[in-house]
Parts: structure tokens; sequence; C-alpha cells
DNA sequence: GCGACAG
DNA sequence: ATCTTGTCGC
């Protein structure tokens, strides 16, 4: 059999894709974390991962990890590439986020396992991917209003939604990652927004791991 | 075969 | 993601 590895790392995929749990998650969360990555010129991966408190509305803690890039970026393989070093991040949490936002996809990826649910399944923890970008599926444009969105539908399921996070700025893409389903995925990041184009959580973990990588 | 393609 | 400043527009 003539099976390469991209082709071993997809049926990885596809079996970790089974053990995802969604349903609605049990209550409002209050403490919603971001966990974004950047990559210094040391050829090093560095998370970050912010807790914020959505009624205090401020960080409550801040964690980071830095782990050696051993995977290339290949669409639809992300989460081979991020998955250690936002893991890594998230152990050292003394807090306990009721559910942790993802820059990049969730179960919107073309074997269901992107990098929010492949980290989910990981920690054991609720996670939602929020992408800038579609990785595939088919969906409308959605109204121009804050909070508007459309469904996603891959093969003529329901998958994620687009969402307008922010008047006259491009949506961002929502999908369950794991121990959620869509409907509480996308009610977290709208409690979460604050007039920006990501959700709070997500906005700080950004900011952070761009500042951090200057001395 | 051709184009698309998270970060 | 990363290489990079100013500039146009709401």
């Amino acid at each position: 059999m003539a099976t390469n590895k991209l082709e071993k790392l997809k049926e990885f995929q596809k079996r970790l894709a089974e053990k995802l749990v969604l349903k609605p998650l049990a209550g409002e969360p209050r403490l919603v974390a971001g966990a974004d990555v950047s990559y210094l010129p040391t050829g090093e991966a560095l998370g970050v991962v912010v807790v914020y408190d959505l009624e205090e509305k401020r960080v409550k803690e801040v964690v980071t990890a830095k782990e050696p890039v051993t995977f290339p970026y290949i669409p639809g393989f992300l989460s081979f590439r991020e998955v250690p070093v936002l893991k890594k991040a998230v152990k050292k949490l003394v807090l306990r986020p009721e559910v942790i936002l993802v820059d990049g996809q969730g179960i919107l990826h073309p074997r269901g396992l992107g990098l929010a649910a492949h980290l989910g399944l990981e920690l054991g923890l609720p996670t939602v991917g929020v992408a800038k970008k579609p990785l595939l599926g088919d969906f409308e444009e959605p109204p121009d209003e804050a909070g508007a969105y459309s469904l996603i539908r891959v093969d003529g399921r329901i998958r994620g939604a687009v969402l307008r996070t922010r008047p006259g700025v491009k949506p961002v893409y929502v999908s369950p990652g794991h121990l959620l389903d869509l409907p509480s995925a996308l009610a977290v990041v709208k409690r979460a927004l604050t007039g920006y184009r990501l959700p709070e959580p997500l906005r700080q973990a950004h900011l952070l791991s761009q500042r951090l990588k200057k001395p």
C-alpha cells in the first residue's frame, strides 16, 4: 500500500473526530479563555492563553509556552503544528476556563477535526473554533449588523456559522470544537464581543502573542 | 486536470 | 503566520 504520511494523519483525524461530543453547554460561561500562536524568528512557536472574565470585563490570567516548530503549515493539518504549544500553555493555567476560544476551525474541517476540536479533545475542555477565513463550506454573506450570522454547510450538513461581529468588517467563522454545540458556541462568542472584530479573549491573546515576540 | 486552501 | 509604513475612510 502506498499510503504516505498525510494519508495516515487523515485517518488519525477521522478516528479522533468520532470522539467529539457536541451538546449544549451547561449554563452561561463567565471565564472564557482565548488561545493564539505566533512564530519567533528562532524557529519556535509561542503559545499564549488568556483567561477573560466576562462579568468583570477584564483579563484574569495569562500564560505562555514555547516549543520548537516540528510540523509545516499544511491546510487541513494545522493542529499538528499548534496543538503542542497550546496544550503546554493551557496546562500552566491556575484558573479553569469554562470554555476556550481558539484561533482556527472547530469541526468545520475536511475531516471534522480542526485545531479547536483537536485541542479540545487533548484537554478534555470545551473549545470553540473562531477563524478569520473559511477553510471550506457553503454559506451566504451575513447582514452587516453585529450579531448577524448565516449557517455554513458541508455536504448539506450544518457545521458552523459565519458571524458578523461588527458592522463594516469581515465576518469570522465559528464552529464548535468539543463539549458544546453550535448554538452554544455562537452564544459564547457573541457574549465575548466588545466592539472589535475578534471576541475579547482572542483579541487579547493575539495582541499579547504579537507583543511578547519583541524584547 | 484545475483551483481552493485555518495559521 | 511572516516580511513592513503610510494612508484612505467611517
